[in-house]
Order: C-alpha cells, then sequence, then structure tokens
DNA sequence: ATGCATGAGCC
DNA sequence: GCTCATGCATA
C-alpha cells in the first residue's frame, strides 16, 4: 500500500546522520493507514512537551513483596527443540515493503554490517528460542520432559496423551475454547490466571490476566502456546470439575505497593520508530542511542521499543500458514 | 486488549 | 545485548 523511495545520500557512517533519521522520519510523516482500523487523530493523553519520558521507573525499594515477587513462579519450559531436531521454522517473513529501498539503506546504515534482517539471516535466526527462562527456583526439571511435542498426524487414541500437540490449528480451536469456557463459568482472564496457581501443578504458579488474554487471542509465541495449553487445559478440567460442585475458591493475591510506570511513546514518535524499524529492525547500540536522542526519548526506552517490536513479528496469529 | 518493562538465560 | 515469557499499567 505503500511504495516508497528514497534518494539514498552518500556518507553515513560512524554510527548514524541526521539524513538517514531524517528519511526515515520522513517516511514516518507520511500517514500509512492501516487496513484494519482507519486511523483516527489520537494524540495520547500526555505528550510532554519536552520530555516525552515520563517514566519514572518508581525503583520501588521494596525489597520483596510477598507474594507479588515470589508468584513469579512461572511454568517451566518446553521450547520444543533441544535434542532432536526442531520442524518448525517455517515461520513468517510478513514483511518485505521496499526490499531495493531497504538494501540501499541499510548499506548506509550499516556500512560494515550486511545484516539482512529479514531476508536471508531471518531464516537462520528462527526456531531457535529454546532456553527455559524464568524458573527461578523452580523444579530441575528443565527442558525435557515436555520437549518434543509433535503430533505427528495422529492426536489420539492412546488412553494416555498428555496434550503437547503443536498443531496452530488445535491451538486455535483450544484457545477458543478455553476462552468460552471461561466466559460460561463467568470468570475473567484474571481469575483463570490466579487459579492456575491452585492447580498445584509442579512448576506452575499463577500467570496474569495479559497472559491469558494472550493466549487466547492467540497473541503469543507459537512455543509460548504449546507450553500453556496443558497448563490451561488442566485449569479447563478442573473449573468444570468446581463448577460442578458449586464450589468456589476465593483466590486473591495481595497488593502491594508497586507502581511502576508505562512509558508512553506519543504518536509522531511512534511513527518514526516504526519508520526506522522498517529500515532496521535491529539497530545497533549507536544508533539507538542516535534515534532516541533525535527523538527525545531515552535511550533504553527506544531500545526496548525495538525489542518489543520485534518480538511482536514474532507472534502467532496468522503468522505461520501450516 | 495492548503497550512498555523486567529478568532469566544465552552469546 | 538479544530473545522470550510474562507482567504491570493503561487505553
Amino acid at each position: 500500500m505503500c511504495a516508497f523511495y528514497l534518494p539514498l545520500q552518500s556518507n553515513i557512517f560512524g554510527g548514524l546522520d541526521e539524513s538517514l533519521l531524517a528519511r526515515a522520519e520522513a517516511l514516518a510523516a507520511v500517514d500509512i493507514v492501516s487496513p484494519g482500523k482507519s486511523h483516527h487523530h489520537h494524540h495520547p493523553p500526555h505528550h510532554s512537551p519536552f520530555k516525552p519520558d515520563a517514566t519514572y521507573h518508581t525503583m520501588n525499594t521494596i525489597p520483596c513483596t510477598s507474594a507479588a515477587s515470589s508468584s513469579s513462579v512461572p511454568i517451566s519450559h518446553p521450547s520444543a527443540l533441544s535434542g532432536t531436531h526442531h520442524h518448525h521454522h517455517h515461520h513468517h517473513h510478513h514483511h518485505q515493503p521496499h526490499q531495493a529501498l531497504e538494501g540501499e539503506l541499510l548499506d548506509h546504515i550499516t556500512p560494515g554490517l550486511a545484516l539482512g534482517a529479514m531476508t536471508g539471516p531471518d531464516g537462520s535466526v528462527v526456531s531457535t528460542p529454546g532456553h527455559a527462562p524464568h524458573m527461578a527456583s523452580m523444579n530441575p526439571m528443565h527442558q525435557a520432559a515436555l520437549s518434543m511435542a509433535h503430533a505427528h498426524g495422529l492426536p489420539s487414541h492412546m488412553g494416555c496423551m498428555s496434550d503437547v500437540d503443536a498443531d496452530p490449528r488445535d491451538l486455535e480451536a483450544f484457545a477458543e475454547r478455553v476462552r468460552q469456557r471461561r466466559i460460561k463459568l463467568g470468570v475473567t482472564q484474571a481469575d483463570v490466571g490466579s487459579a492456575l496457581a491452585n492447580l498445584k501443578i509442579p512448576g506452575v504458579g499463577s500467570l496474569s490476566q495479559s497472559t491469558i488474554c494472550r493466549f487466547e487471542s492467540l497473541t503469543l509465541s507459537h512455543n509460548n502456546m504449546i507450553a500453556l495449553k496443558p497448563i490451561l487445559q488442566a485449569w479447563l478440567e478442573e473449573a468444570e470439575k468446581s463448577h460442578r460442585e458449586k464450589l468456589t475458591k476465593p483466590e486473591l493475591f495481595n497488593g502491594a505497593e508497586k507502581k511502576r510506570k508505562r512509558t508512553s511513546i506519543a504518536a509522531p514518535e511512534k511513527r518514526s520508530l516504526e519508520a526506522y524499524f522498517a529500515i532496521q529492525p535491529r539497530p545497533s547500540s549507536e544508533k539507538i542511542a542516535a534515534i532516541a536522542e533525535k527523538l527525545d526519548l531515552k535511550k533504553n526506552v527506544v531500545r526496548v521499543w525495538f525489542c518489543n517490536q520485534r518480538q511482536k513479528q514474532k507472534r502467532m496469529k496468522y503468522s505461520a500458514g501450516i
């Protein structure tokens, strides 16, 4: 929908230069109406006149708010791919706006590094997320048990099927089931999240409303979906049982004083960032710093924005066409 | 429902 | 410093 053309200029090196940034911003200036929703004039609640970052990480010096911090007892990760082989790296490549142009720009922007970003290198990058994060003090079963989870085509007929099938289609159906059952049972996503802790599944604590929401809407990575499915399935069963028994446990977690502030990046800045991202999804530290300065944002904010942007690209939904 | 952030683990 | 799974805060 948008065709760009950039008169690439010469120089640029040593990190970044105004020209490139200016170009990106120029691009950003062009209004790109997204297909889903036409764009409305929205301006964030507060575009700080001076510093768009109203983020005071309220460095809560609180040592630990009992349950709050401890609740971070996530589940172990399946991360299907270690020993054997990963069979699913068909992922996305859903964006290639203007290759030629990108090449040029990239060439300029990174004189020494030929980062193809999306084309070549990308392929090699995907399908290697295998690691088990968050397990602060978890059980010793790291990523072994749940590893391989390929349903080779036969979903069932064994008495004890674990259910770790990785079909996006099944996942989609399952997610929908969870949502419908949840609503039917009259519980919120947050309820589900906290209820998970009651399942007493080793290594499984509670999850946030966010995560439940993302699971239902399939806006999680494939691996993440796979990892969470069994847990949500367990909840489903438990919830229905409880419902039958008319038993409801009052679940709750404490409310400590945590006041993290969320930075709100104003629309113009955001558009610029998106433009930069289209050109170079993985800017170097120097570039990030430059962009940050240019947009008058904190460098870390910019860095995190890029990280999140990359992560977003990898989410499920219509990413892989099985 | 999502945006920005944190943190573990890997490099 | 990046990726990933997650979460708090918010629109």
